[in-house]
DNA sequence: TTGGTATAATTTGTATTTAAACTATATGTA
DNA sequence: TACATATAGTTTAAATACAAATTATACCAA
């Protein structure tokens, strides 16, 4: 078996380049592009706890609590106590923050579909079983 | 649209999961899995360039040069200049890399075999075929 | 109530990733 | 030759990734 054949590697290859293209699109936002993928997550849902935006971005805590302390540095989060767990925060937009959600989700939109683009929803469908296949195969192993 | 139906996202996340099992199994070489793939390019061809593994990894190049730093500093592989160009150099397996190419050329191939064989001959060439058409898209965004 | 265990989040240390800057060497052209 | 430009490789700085350890709090069972 070559090199190239290897299916982790193609994966990554992709990723790269795939995320390449993100970083080129959201350079205005003056956002990484794992960044931009954690605001998504919290305009999506707020109120979530870092474990559960975790979980939500299949990331590591630790990963997730890097993420978060840039994100409050720059002005787009907050952390706010829980009122009843005093070991839980929960994760809100701020106000600035707010004002970018449509742009920011529009953009994230926008740039996914320059990607379905190339496929029929069909095939679509295809690329997401052939990699939930790759993804409960790991568990496995 | 959500979320988890991004592709960047998706891809992410399995290349996560993915590159977590290659590591389980390549705990015993004491390598990272970035490079077990890196000595894995070296033992498929030497005498390279770094610049000529970078492409052939789809890495930075700087990226590389970390790689082969480690790689170097654990006794795996030895830069030496090359004879007619002072800028260049040519990555060589040092003796005791070369005891272990069998096993870790075995164990490479038996990894990707576990992957594969949740598909079709057919499956995986147009999983190829998908992760290609993302690379492609890429460039022109 | 107390002790043990689980959970939430962070910290630490090491490796990877990328863009950009940098050094040294090669090469093409006036 | 001399200069501009290109190439090979490295370094630097910031962000990400992840395992292991740590701190604080919650909860269950004796």
């Amino acid at each position: 078996m070559l090199f190239k054949d290897c299916v982790c590697f193609q994966l990554g290859k992709t990723l790269r380049q795939v995320s390449k293209a993100y970083r080129k699109e959201i350079a205005g936002f003056n956002l990484t592009h794992g960044q931009f993928f954690m605001i998504i997550a919290v305009m999506e849902e707020e109120g979530l706890l870092p474990s559960e935006l975790a979980e939500k971005t299949c990331q590591d805590r630790a990963t997730t609590t890097g993420l978060l302390d840039r994100l409050e540095k720059d002005g787009w989060i907050e952390r706010e106590a829980d009122k009843t767990d005093r070991r839980s925060l929960r994760i809100y937009l701020t106000p600035s923050a707010k004002e970018q959600k449509q742009p920011i989700m529009n953009l994230f939109q926008l740039v996914n579909q320059k990607f379905l683009d190339n496929f029929t929803r069909e095939e679509w469908g295809q690329l997401q079983d052939f990699l939930n296949r790759l993804d409960r195969k790991s568990v496995i192993i």
